[in-house]
RNA sequence: UGUCCCGUGGUGUAACUGGCAACACGUCUGAUUUUGGUUCAGAAGAGUCUAGGUUCGAGCCCUAGCGGGACAACCA
């Protein structure tokens, strides 16, 4: 397990971090038999996000890097809380993320029988008591952090009294809240955790599961640490919140385990990405109150939002790899995110011209009704991908920020009296600036080059730059969406003094509309990626129909003349 | 006035368990280029939170501070 070479480039986790050394450790030691098994645990109340993934890259990768199996467990144990539609969509993010748990599909719900029998063994041992008292009084008993709770007056009640109160709640003889299931550990803990937590509460709800079987459902602690235990779990990674559970974790553990087996829980840290918000309950609110279009809204930082976007499974995980893993608590700048993004496009995208906002060029000395097909590169980092034919005509469109009446000294694009070259087609020279009655240039009327058809001139004549163009005629109109960061500020959560929903940026999405692409995209499928040269990748997004093709920008290429003109 | 965790260039990580701090992103040069993309070459930028201590030698060990975070849901 120590081969972590050069030449170990296939493994899909290729760095080592403070978690593997534990794992290492405990294989050199011997420990529960040489086994690696890990677990992805998600509650079904929201859809997963990017600080997920980087979880699910963690659980999943550890298991594979040493030959262990990883679980896809749901953490269903509030029953108000949560939905079918969240399991069947973090199912497709896991699988869609690229990896597979095969036969080893859990819900904590799948051991109730169990946690419940487990529970009664306290309570028969006299570790846990049924506490009459409303949630306000075990809640001010408990103390505070630095001061020591005092006991329930119920704590020292007898194991068969405890027995049949808890048999009632199960059975449902109680409202909701009327009573709860603790475990009797330690009122005067400095952890507030150990302080008699509760392991049952009434619920009297309808589970997407178990449906009206229980009425009692057991807490978090009371049912995380045993499931990991039944699935027979090594190594239980989880954020670094959990931290302080730890301790009470291994309680029921030990007082559940019959051999010398024992899960074992590690922390890291969460995910926090500059200008993003990754809060599930406020993700939720975005979606409920329509600030965004849905959990897929291509700016959420959902998985699917991010599949919808543009983002491949490769990207977000060679992105989690970078990142890496440890227990400090940072802020990952998005332009590391975005770097992976286009590393991985740039590999394998289909380049392709779109023209987003258009100008209309003119070729006044090009034969009216001639469409001449030249050849285009599909993509110049891979020559398997070939090449294509793109329809040239006397009308054509350019990007209107291609072209400046008066241009600065470092402009290398058209103007007047300058010669460039169209992509793949020819060398067009600018004549004539045609404006509207408020000055408003919208034609542009050139001449071409004959000669310099595919984009050479026989003379050796060198042009300062390329532009992509798209025939006036031969074209596919569309629909492009520009999105940019949703949050203004580089920490959304942590302004403490204002609302979320006041730092959002108004111009987080652009609908721009008669955006012309050439024909070849015509029969291209939502999710279908691009590059559109020159300007960025974008792909087809769902909304996209027969009479309308709709594009969404994922992410835009590297800059460096706008950097310039930002200066 | 508690317990636990964390503290390395702007950002994220590394440093073979003590040998004069490395990589990635970002930034800035320059070269190449039929994408102002990619690629390539190079540069700037930290002396590792502070102060003591151990040691021939400390980012790594010890002590005390300082700073940040977590914990008082019948949430997970």
């Amino acid at each position: 397990m120590s081969e972590n070479t050069s030449d170990n480039k296939k493994s899909v986790v290729k760095t080592r971090n403070f978690i593997h050394e534990i794992v290492e450790k405990d294989l050199l030691e011997g420990k529960n038999g040489g086994r690696v098994h890990t677990r992805f645990p998600p509650e079904p109340n929201g859809y997963l996000h990017i600080g997920h993934a980087k979880a699910i890259c963690l659980d999943f990768g550890t298991a594979q890097k040493f030959g262990g199996k990883c679980n896809l467990r749901f953490d269903d144990t509030n029953p108000s809380k949560e939905d079918q539609e969240y399991v069947d969509s973090i199912m497709e993010d896991v699988r869609w993320l690229g990896f597979d748990w095969e036969d080893r599909l859990y819900y904590a719900s799948d051991f109730f029988d169990k946690l419940h029998e487990f529970a009664v063994k306290l309570i028969k041992e006299g570790k846990a008591y049924v506490d009459d008292q409303p949630a306000d009084i075990i809640s001010q008993q408990r103390g505070t952090p630095t001061k020591p709770g005092v006991e329930s007056p119920y704590r020292k009640r007898p194991v068969d009294e405890n027995l049949a109160l808890f048999e009632r709640m199960k059975n449902g003889d109680f409202p909701n809240g009327h009573c709860v299931l603790r475990a009797k550990i330690d009122m005067a803990s400095p952890n507030m955790h150990l302080r008699d937590p509760l392991m049952y509460r009434i619920m009297h709800a309808e589970h997407h599961r178990t449906g009206n079987k229980w009425c009692i459902y057991p807490m978090y602690d009371f049912a995380h640490g045993q499931c990991d235990y039944f699935e027979g779990i090594t190594h239980s990674l989880c954020t670094l919140e959990f931290e302080i559970h730890r301790p009470l974790y291994s309680w029921f553990v030990d007082n559940l385990a019959d051999s010398d087996y024992r899960p074992r829980q590690i922390e890291f840290s969460r995910l926090n990405l500059t200008y993003t918000m990754m809060s599930k309950r406020k993700l939720l609110q975005l979606v409920e109150e329509g600030l965004v279009s849905g959990w897929d809204d291509p700016r959420m930082p959902t998985i699917s939002g991010m599949r919808r976007r543009g983002f491949t499974p490769a990207s977000i995980r060679n992105f989690v790899e970078k990142v890496g893993i440890t227990k400090t608590e940072g802020m990952v700048d998005v332009a590391m995110l975005e770097h992976a993004l286009r590393e991985d496009l740039n590999k394998n995208a289909q380049r392709v011209m779109g023209v987003i906002n258009p100008l209309k060029v003119i070729i006044t000395n090009f034969p009216e009704d001639k469409v001449d097909m030249v050849d285009a590169v599909n993509n110049p980092e891979d020559e398997s991908a070939g090449t294509r034919k793109v329809p040239f005509t006397r009308e054509i469109y350019i990007e209107r920020d291609d072209f400046m009446e008066d241009p600065p000294k470092k402009f290398f694009r058209l103007s007047p009296g300058t010669e460039v070259r169209m992509r793949y087609a020819y060398f067009i020279t600018c004549n004539n600036v045609v404006k509207d009655d408020e000055g408003n240039v919208i034609e542009l009327h050139c001449t071409y080059d004959p000669a310099s058809r595919g984009g050479n001139s026989p003379d050796g004549r060198k042009v300062k730059s390329t532009l992509h163009w798209v025939s006036a005629t031969e074209n596919v109109e569309a629909e492009v969406r520009l999105y940019d960061r949703l949050f203004m500020v580089e920490d959304p959560a942590n302004q403490k003094d204002s609302d979320f929903r006041q730092l959002l940026n108004p111009e987080s999405l652009l609908v721009l509309n008669k955006c012309f692409i050439e024909p070849s995209v015509k029969n291209a499928k939502p999710l279908d990626q691009f590059q559109f040269e020159r300007l960025g990748y974008f792909n087809v997004d769902k909304d996209n129909s027969d009479e309308k093709m709709v594009f969404n920008r994922t992410v835009s290429l590297r800059d460096n003349w706008a950097k310039q003109m930002g200066k």
